[in-house]
DNA sequence: TACCCTACCAAACACTTGTTAGAAAACAGG
DNA sequence: CCTGTTTTCTAACAAGTGTTTGGTAGGGTA
């Protein structure tokens, strides 16, 4: 490998790291006020620099918000893949899945307030189809996780299957919200306790 | 009372009557679409009229989803507070209060979404400050409802009680996002199984 | 018919928005 | 110290924003 090269691997090295750190501070930015209501000299303020200046690492608002949904889906589904593709009973991977859920919330939580909150409106462009294929994969990840589990008799089977499945899905990414990392409870302990209430429910027995 | 007084009457109920069908069609294009990023212009337009036209009617955009959200507050307090005086037992008040919930969104469901998704970016602005007291009050209420319901068994007593507290909170606005009233279920059929999730949970006995 | 008031339109306003182009700084290697 | 490259700044643009002002159609009232 000539000098030459391994500099030009540095220098892209360099600017992806940049692109990296920029992407993480608009993501708070946009988590914080709302993706349609931050301005992006508000986001550049909170880098440091001036508006015009991010147009040097990136090609549009709307790129960096894709930038950061995009990443944040492939590592996601990354570990829930790991999960499924590790087996072991209806049970134990709805455990893996929730674990594995609130593990992305203490990773990046703007990333998941953001998916939260502007998913639905970003959809419909063509340019976030991805976001429309995911939800896809979600609800069939979750129904077949529920009826495998219903038939098993790991769950009850005498639910409402899809209200189900909505209530599961959302209850995941609710934490998001108001967990802050470094608190009282960590990740894993707050998974335990959604996962104690959404498999034994709230009453006394 | 005088022919003239009964003619301002009349025609103040007729203006308050056009207020309330706008806002209506406001929230939904509000919900829709999100509110930072509607135009005074989309919301005229959904409404049948010009932009400036709103005016006749509203001071501003902002006091359009003021209306909104401290109508649909203070016609759920008034909901929440009838369950409350009723008593009768902690899983009777919960269900009580559950089933309210999913009676507002059936009800006013745009108003339901706009409080979910920006409620969180207004309530720093002083003249949403009801938006806090609201989340307060809702905060009492369920604590108070959980601890007591702990103590007389209604309820397990070994759940982080923060953590059953948020849970239960944000579960309650979640149908909103997917409900359409005139579906295969009712308001009080989807309570019927969030009451049956958060109560028992989905594990099989 | 003449009047008036309600509800809307038409057109503009000041300002903010995302975005761009060129100049200047910061920084590297020789 | 020079030189070329990377990164940021300065300054502006065009489009879109919430909002205002004055006009006007139309229906009820005298």
């Amino acid at each position: 490998m000539s000098p030459r090269r391994r500099d030009t691997e540095g220098a892209a090295a360099a600017r992806a790291a940049r692109r990296t750190e920029l992407l993480g501070t608009a993501a708070e930015v946009f988590a914080e006020r709302g993706y349609a209501a931050t301005t992006v000299r508000e986001v550049a303020d909170a880098a440091g620099m001036l508006g015009g200046s991010l147009y040097y690492h990136f090609d549009s608002k709307e790129s960096m918000i894709d930038e950061i949904l995009s990443g944040f889906l492939t590592a996601l589904w990354r570990d829930y893949d790991a999960v499924l593709a590790r087996g072991g009973g209806a049970e134990r991977t709805l455990r893996g899945l929730v674990t594995a859920s609130f593990q992305a919330i203490d990773r990046d939580r703007a990333a998941v307030v953001l998916y939260q909150n502007e998913a639905k409106h970003l959809a419909p462009n063509p340019r976030f189809g991805y976001l429309a294929e995911s939800r896809a994969r979600f609800r069939d990840m979750w129904v077949g996780l529920l009826e495998q589990g219903s038939r098993d008799g790991s769950f009850r089977a005498d639910l409402d299957a899809p209200v189900v499945y909505r209530f599961i899905r959302d209850t995941v990414w609710l934490a998001a919200g108001w967990y802050r990392p470094g608190g009282r409870l960590g990740a894993d302990e707050v998974a335990q306790q959604y996962l104690a209430l959404v498999l034994e429910g709230i009453r006394g027995h």
